[in-house]
DNA sequence: AAAAATTACCCACTATTACCCACTTTCTTC
DNA sequence: GAAGAAAGTGGGTAATAGTGGGTAATTTTT
């Protein structure tokens, strides 16, 4: 996969679904475009694995060394909030009511494809973490990218 | 590719559709006169990328390491509203109206061919800020190109 | 075990977008 | 300057995307 791109809007209604976008839906094959691994992201979201991408990561893990107390952390932490996710048949996606009031989520919601995995932000959050980092952004884009600079 | 130039006036239409001028489209490769990444610019603007030139740089992210904070936000605040576009058969884009709004575009629009990427401005905002560093151009000439080698 | 809450499945409706066609204007070429 | 090609406009329509909610099934609670 050549990794997932966009930014969506998606609504959530009543009774706490929303629609996963075309958008992003055509950028998934047919057989990751049903199931998910959603758990609790790194910032104040939520985040949506392709299911083989979550066993990618998930294998990855297993090889740590869970004797260090780090690593068993980590990996708890990591694992917050995991559970299995289907999209119905109208395309949309349930997001556990625990899951929503976890990282504040409201009726509007920010999709952030990400390589290869989905953020969920409340949409004011996501809004107000964007502009206050906006002004570093140039700094950051010369830290980040610079470095990366092979000479052209 | 040797570079875009130019700056094109176009017209948003009531569906809000303008049309890619072939003044632009000539510059480019038949292969890339098709697709685009669009997504919201460093200032006030929305940026066109043909999809070749967006895929040099997503390579570039692609390689950063996600496990890092910064680096996380560096990602999301380049993909601010990025979206893949394609002309239709008339050769025009749609713009989202989520876009439009989000930079203020109007009915009439600028077109800035700006390296490998195009910026789209709302005409009235763009050329308030032409205008408004105008009287600076001359010091901020002497700012960025002043300590170029002259040896002529 | 009954009641309540949650989830899954289904159907109906609206809005948006992709696709298509027709037309006008401007540029090019002979 | 006439004829044809390309550039640019405008809008109708069918298909898809997106929304909302009813009801049955399942799970949880009391």
């Amino acid at each position: 996969m050549a990794g997932l791109v966009g930014e969506f809007e998606v609504k959530v209604d009543a009774k706490g679904r929303f629609l996963f976008p075309s958008g992003l839906r055509k950028q998934l094959s047919p057989a990751t475009q049903r199931d998910f691994m959603l758990n609790k992201g790194f910032e104040d979201c939520l985040t949506l694995y392709p299911l083989p991408e979550w066993e990618k990561i998930s294998e990855k893990l297993a090889k740590m060394n869970l004797f260090k107390p780090k690593n068993r952390m980590f990996y708890r932490l990591f694992h917050q909030g995991a559970k299995l996710i289907a999209l119905d048949n109208a395309g949309r996606i349930l997001v556990p009511t625990a899951h929503m009031e976890r990282v504040g989520l409201n009726q509007d919601v920010m999709l952030i494809a990400y390589n290869d995995r989905i953020e969920i932000w409340d949409k004011s959050k996501y809004f107000d973490i964007i502009e206050g980092n906006m002004a570093d952004f140039a700094d950051l884009a010369d830290e980040v990218m610079g470095d990366l600079d092979d000479g052209e």
